[in-house]
DNA sequence: AAATATAAATTAACATTGTTAACTTAACCT
DNA sequence: AGGTTAAGTTAACAATGTTAATTTATATTT
């Protein structure tokens, strides 16, 4: 019978004007300046009948944000990346701040944001197709193969450790970017020259022999 | 006549009572979780007292921030720092990692929290002795020293831009920690470890010559 | 000593928030 | 027709930051 799926079909669809609504309110304005009423208001619902889709305000808005970072780790699968190692490290760092500059409230709540004290996941189902998971695995993969290509320093063999790292190194560029771009006191380069000055500086900081050739791109 | 003396004394004992029980409640909860309702139970007062003190909540809590901060800020100048500008570098960044790890909260607020829209100060004002912009000038100090000692690719002649990197790397580490330290599905490995690989590798990246003695201490 | 000013503190209230419980409505199945 | 299901709404709750009006106590003036 067709009707269970119409009505599925149904409920999905204000599922996603709900999603719709959402994206662009908290696009804009970030996840504290956007209430459930407000979101509601503007598809024409009332306020708890977005409940019926969402357990709550942060299950809604992580929804979102999985929805954008998913492509971004896509792209990272699919776009043709250099087949360097260390080259490819940098494209997938330049690609993460890419990301966060272009949304940054979705970045922020993502990687910024406190994490509810709940953390008792059941691992297994949240694991599974979580594209943060996804975009840090091939990080991973990618530092795996730099170091079993011999261009490390010997004792940079932790694929962990040096994600680890790499990550926080592009990290640190983008939520400084967000949370301390307007400030000031500080006399603040171009974003684009401090992403490229980390990822020079960190990649080559962890190479082997005498620096190859590789230079300061783009400047 | 000392009267008005006393009574300024008065209410600066009553203000201190106040940042006593908002440090110890803001130090184990967070800005988020606690309340002015809760700040004012502990001291017995009423609620608004707080408003005699204090603009807002904000303006509690960042005064709180800029208190400890400045404990850092002062660290920096009177703790023995070592004379040669690269070991001073990382140690200004291992020093600034240590405070995001003991004081998350004011961590959290002061570098990874949405900043008011405002941001319309009155600059003058702000800037004098704010420990923020002291400890950024501490370290573009010690970049501009390392400038100028040809300890750096000639290319990196850009102090401003040199210490904006180094600065998000060290907040790269500290605020990836504060934020996602409990995600289930990283297998992190500890902090210190992170730390030394960040300053180590970065410095090392922006080293001029063949790589000197700098070695990976402690690991 | 009585009246008045001052300023600290409180009470009451407001608007907004996320969210739950109880109720309505309408479509479907038997 | 009668009854189940489920989407949606209305009303309400408790908590939040914050403001306005009011009290209270002390100091100053007359």
């Amino acid at each position: 019978m067709g009707v269970k799926e119409r009505r599925q079909r149904e409920k999905s669809e204000t599922r996603d004007k709900i999603l719709d609504a959402a994206r662009e309110l908290f696009l804009t304005e970030g996840y504290e300046g956007v209430s459930m009423r407000k979101v509601a208001e503007k598809i024409e619902y009332s306020p708890t009948a977005i409940y019926l889709h969402f357990a709550d305000k942060q299950e809604l808005f992580r929804e979102l944000c999985q929805q954008q970072f998913a492509r971004l780790a896509e792209g990272f699968q699919t776009s043709a990346m250099s087949a360097d190692p260390l080259e490819r490290i940098k494209q997938i760092g330049q690609t993460y701040i890419d990301f966060g500059a272009r949304y940054p409230n979705h970045y922020r709540f993502m990687f910024m944001a406190e994490l509810p004290v709940d953390c008792e996941e059941e691992a297994d189902q949240v694991i599974e197709g979580n594209p943060e998971v996804d975009a840090y695995a091939f990080l991973k993969m990618s530092v795996q193969q730099a170091i079993d290509g011999g261009y490390l320093r010997p004792e940079l063999n932790d694929a962990e450790l040096v994600s680890q790292t790499l990550w926080a190194a592009v990290h640190g560029v983008i939520s400084l970017q967000i949370a301390k771009s307007t400030e000031p006191w500080v006399n603040w380069r171009p974003l684009q020259e401090r992403a490229a000055l980390m990822l020079d500086a960190t990649v080559r900081g962890m190479l082997r022999g005498p620096n190859p050739g590789s230079t300061q791109e783009g400047r």
